[in-house]
RNA sequence: CGCGGGGUAGAGCAGUCCGGAAGCUCGUCGGGCUCAUAACCCGGAGGUCGCAGGUUCAAAUCCUGCCCCCGCAA
């Protein structure tokens, strides 16, 4: 099939790399403008266009995707490549009809959860956060409304206790891309069957930094799940002395005893613990504001720590 | 010119404001203690103090320029 393909961040392009190692044919790839990016602000392609323009795929990049203006490009580019559809990843942006009716099969978007769960920007680290044992890929026929049309298939992926955003993100990136070949395959041949969403829908709301922070009132399994699920992006934080403290990798401890008021920390040869409601995380690779990420053994050796000393 | 922290022994840090012998914790090497130990005791090695200039009798410390790392913001 000749494909329009729009997506933006790396499970996107992974996706998209996929499509274009495979025997159809990507005739467009249409993702988010360059953004400023980093402390010298300077801008950066997506990982869309990067694998784009590795292939030698053509890249359009409006900034909205609703003005008439890009709806007519698409239209033209419909036209001349006789595109047969459009399949939608992490896109970032709401289709509008026209679009979404402008090719034969329509639209496909391929979806990180198990619809109706968790429609929207975050997921997969959603997933691991409200500390799922599975999630999945969803592809299903656009709408639309956000993340709510006919579920073409769906791939189960199961969560691993120590699971983490960044490492669910790359087992549903690597298992996204062969899932939507066998599922382009069926509408090829016109044996997709296409069913309405059941079940309770929910919302994943984009993450912000402040997401991170971690709540020490809150129980143990609760803190753990948040740490992993916004390892590494945002990445989980909390406060020491003021400055920002990043926790960049920590388990539960259960074999830690004794009683502290929520966030106090204990450290005891080269280990550090902090206090949840019912009990001991122990932190073991951290990076304090302006300074390297380091194992907590390391840190430790610097002795900014007062017993008893709490966090948050 | 966005704001801010930092570059000192293998690791993590103090010392810089108020120039005047290069320190701390850990690791490492050797010895001792011990049934034994990641515990304890004694001793040792290891550093062009990011780079280049300048001021000074004397610079990690003051002045100038440059390089690199990181947090925020976006």
């Amino acid at each position: 099939m000749r494909i329009i393909y729009m997506g933006t961040p790396d499970i996107a392009a992974e996706i998209l790399t996929c499509l274009a190692e495979s025997r159809h044919e990507v005739v467009l790839a249409v993702t988010q403008p360059d953004k400023p990016v980093g402390r010298k602000q300077e801008l950066k392609a997506s990982a869309v266009k990067e694998t784009a323009l590795r292939f030698g795929i053509p890249v359009y990049q409006p900034a909205r995707i609703r003005d008439p203006e890009a709806v007519a490009e698409l239209a033209r580019v419909v036209r001349e490549t006789s595109a047969d559809i459009m399949v939608v990843a992490a896109f970032g942006q709401i289709l509008p009809k026209e679009v979404l009716e402008m090719t034969r099969f329509g639209c496909v978007n391929v979806h990180a959860s198990l619809l109706p769960a968790y429609r929207g920007a975050a997921p997969i680290q959603y997933a691991v956060i409200d500390g799922l044992e599975k999630t999945g890929v969803t592809i299903m026929q656009m709408d639309e409304g956000l993340d709510t049309g006919d579920i073409i298939d769906v791939l189960e992926i199961g969560i691993d206790p120590d699971e983490t955003g960044g490492s669910l993100f790359d087992k549903m990136s690597a298992a996204a891309g062969p899932f939507l070949l066998e599922v382009l395959e069926r509408i090829g041949e016109g044996t997709a069957v296409r069913t309405p969403q059941r079940g309770e829908s929910s919302y994943a709301a984009m993450l912000t930094r402040e997401t991170g922070r971690v709540d020490w009132t809150g129980t143990v399994r609760r803190a753990d799940c948040l740490i992993r699920g916004v390892t590494p992006w945002p990445g989980a934080y909390t406060l020491l002395s003021g400055k920002k403290l990043k926790i960049l990798g920590a388990r539960p401890a259960p074999e830690a005893a004794g009683d502290a008021e929520p966030g106090t920390a204990y450290t005891e040869k080269g280990r550090l613990f902090v206090r949840c409601a019912d009990g001991w995380i122990e932190i073991t690779r951290l990076q304090l504001e302006g300074k390297k990420a380091m194992d907590t053994e390391a840190f430790l050796r610097g002795a900014k720590f007062a017993e008893g000393q709490v966090l948050g």
